[in-house]
DNA sequence: TGCCAGGCTTCAC
DNA sequence: GTGAAGCATGGC
């Protein structure tokens, strides 16, 4: 067993930021969290500590790096503008979110599916898809044998083909969660793919390759940038870390809504 | 019931 | 390059 203190770290509130579809709730404190072929329980037991059933070496090499625990994520929030109040607000809303460093493939298919879809449908799905919520997330190569029917059928409607497509460029490419790539060919290279826009791009970006200068934007950002930043986000200001701000104002925009 | 969802492709202009 | 239509389907 793990106990440990950690500066900046809440359960609750990153299991519903949108950024993982497979975390699940066990109590009032307690979270199944399956990643790389492994399920962590974790316990919340007070706003600045957690409890996990792992192994001190497991714990080092897999879960330490993938709820990004040696990043200073109070230096980001410091380094905020006064003059900002919007982000000062998403910032204390969103205190203790961090963004998970989570493997490419699971990143890429979970944010292919999250296409103009809704955050329970997407769970949902995946669901079907791994076959369970503790089993291990549903491999390129199963994917890319599965009928498109089948995978209609899992509730992926017309993202079907674009969830088989990339299983197979996957492959083909020799994608691994060892890939080290800048933002700007990462981006370029992933558009290229059938049914990843600009949005997913950067999804897979921040999430699956730890580039926080990622900077998805989808409705709700949108809908921010418009109605807090005249549709402009200074990204001079926050050089390699925008994705982390992303964050915490999506965040924050659908818990002002109901819906975090 | 109708609108919406962590968007993208396609096609018209 | 920009804008609008079409897409599957459950959540709210």
């Amino acid at each position: 067993m793990i106990r440990e203190e950690i500066p900046f770290f809440n359960a609750e509130k990153i299991a519903r930021s949108g950024q993982c579809f497979r975390w699940q709730t066990v109590g009032d404190d307690g979270y199944t969290i399956p990643a790389f072929g492994k399920v962590l329980r974790l316990r919340q037991t007070n706003p600045w500590s957690i409890e996990a059933d792992c192994t001190p070496n497991e714990w080092k090499q897999v879960w330490r790096p993938y709820l990004d625990l040696d990043c200073d994520y109070e230096a980001y929030g410091a380094s905020i503008s006064q003059q900002d109040a919007y982000l000062q607000a998403a910032f204390q809303a969103g205190w203790g979110i961090r963004v998970l460093h989570q493997s490419l493939w699971e990143t890429m298919a979970s944010f292919i599916i999250s296409q103009n879809n809704n955050i329970p449908r997407i769970q949902k799905s995946l669901l079907t898809l791994c076959g369970g919520p503790e089993a291990a997330f549903v491999c390129p190569e199963t994917v890319a044998e599965t009928s498109e029917d089948t995978l209609r059928a899992a509730g992926l409607g017309y993202r079907a083909p674009y969830l088989q497509n990339a299983a197979r460029r996957y492959l083909q490419d020799g994608l691994s969660d060892d890939l080290s790539i800048g933002l700007g060919e990462a981006r370029r290279y992933f558009s290229s793919y059938f049914g990843i826009g600009p949005k997913v791009a950067d999804c897979i970006c921040l999430y699956g390759l730890g580039l926080k200068d990622a900077f998805p934007m989808d409705v709700w950002v949108k809908r921010i940038l418009r109605n807090h930043y005249q549709g402009v986000f200074p990204f001079g200001q926050y050089e390699g870390y925008a994705g982390v701000l992303q964050q915490w104002m999506f965040y924050y925009e659908r818990l002002l809504e109901g819906r975090a």
